[in-house]
Order: structure tokens, then sequence, then C-alpha cells
DNA sequence: GTAAGTAGTTACCTTTGGGTGAGTACACTT
DNA sequence: AAGTGTACTCACCCAAAGGTAACTACTTAC
């Protein structure tokens, strides 16, 4: 095999480690939510309104078991939970703006025409 | 809604559009292939050996619908169809190299420990 | 004691994504 | 005339992803 096919070969392989951990509708708008601060359960739920709680409890322990995000339990009067990206997470901001930029040239170029 | 929500909640329709594009198993793969010159049906099947002719067909459509790739039909002898990356599939390089500078940064982190 | 807010869980159902295997249509080779 | 290579398509099936609605358990407020 040519070492230009090895290559190819490579980035399929890395290609489906990251899809492995942001494949699916909501992992993707749930890191992003997260970007924006630190947030409670039903924080997140607000931000991303059409999620139901089962989906978002769902993806958010998968997330926790990638180690993208941390559950930190408050013993405060009411219990409260605050999820929040540890630091590989926040690796996956030129990872996000990418996508978001991307996003908004595909807008200009496809959706607005 | 404060200015920061507002933000959020436009990352978060953003988020979507790209996501549409690029979401399943192949696409991502399917685009990176073609990230290495322009290939036939045979070559990025030989390339991402595990998928299927009718899923490749399937997303090869779906890519081209979007306006990411271009499906050319040579009438040479034994009829060949080459697949190229738009203008506007090349806009997703910087993409790309993110989803695979991440996969090397996660596959260290994670799956090597 | 009733309501409302915290953070979920559970059971059930539908939809979609993807896999499998066979078949098609055309041309070139032997 | 049989086989090989190109580029698919078709029918069928299964598992995973995701949706819906109801329910839990705890606490504070009214």
């Amino acid at each position: 095999m040519s070492q230009k096919e090895d290559v190819c070969q490579y980035r399929l392989m890395i290609a489906r480690d990251t899809l492995e951990v942001i494949q699916g509708k909501w992992r993707l708008p749930i890191i992003i939510s997260l970007t924006h601060g630190n947030k409670r359960f039903g924080e997140i739920q607000r931000d991303i309104s059409d999620i139901s709680p089962k989906m978002l409890s769902q993806e958010l322990k998968a997330l926790e078991t990638n180690k993208i995000i941390i559950r930190t339990l408050h013993d405060s009067m009411p219990v409260t939970v605050e999820y929040s990206l540890t630091s590989l997470g926040l690796t996956m901001k030129k990872l996000l703006d990418e996508i978001l930029d991307w996003g908004v040239l595909f807008r200009k170029e496809i959706l607005e025409k």
C-alpha cells in the first residue's frame, strides 16, 4: 500500500474515534450549551427546548463516561446537580468553533439560496 | 431573554445545520476519503472497507444533494463515475482537520490510558 | 395538604439507520 | 459464450436511536 493510502486509512480511523464521541442528535448541542457556562439539568433542558429528560439524562451519562463533562452534586437545600466541561471537554472548543463557522457558511451558501 | 442566552440559542441552531450534513456513520469518512483526491465508486468502497454499496450509494446522493460533492460521469469505454468535492465541500477542510486533531488528542487522553 | 420545583427513571412504542444478499445492466476480455 | 469489472439497485430484516407519557423521591412554599 502506498504511503498516501496509509495516511488516508489513518485519518479514517481517527475520524471514527471522534465520531463515537459526538455522534447523535444531542451530544454536540449539550456540549455547546455547557460552553456557555456550567449548567444544571433543568437549565440545559431549557436551552435545548425539544430534548426529553430521558435523552438528556442518557446523553449526559455517555458524555461523562467519555470524560467530556463532569457531574457535581451540591448538597444545598434543594439538592442541585451541576454539569461542567472537563479539561478534555474544553479541548473541543476549536472543533466546536469550526462546526459553528461552517454551519454559518453552509446556511449562507445553501439554505439562503 | 439575555443577550448571552440569545448567543447560545443561535449557536445551537447553527450546530443543527452542520449536524444535518455530517450526521451518520459514513458521511465524514466519505468526505475524508475524497479529500485525498477524486475517487471512483469502487475506490471509495476500498478506502472504507466495511461500507456496503447500498450505503455508499445512498450517502453519496445525500452529499450531492447538499452540494458537498459532485458526481461526474466519464463516457470512457467502461463507463466510470468520478466523485469530487465541490468548492463548498472544500470549505470543510478546517472542520475535518479539527475533527482529526481532536481524535488524536482523545485517543491519547482516553483510549491509551 | 396541595402545589411547584429539583433531577431524574421507567415502560412502551415508532422511526430510522444500517446490514445482508442477491440481482441488474453495460462493456471488455478470452 | 463465459467470465470479469464497473456502478450500482432492490427487497428484506434487525437493532439502535429517539419520542411519549407517566411516575418517583425529595424539599420548600402557600
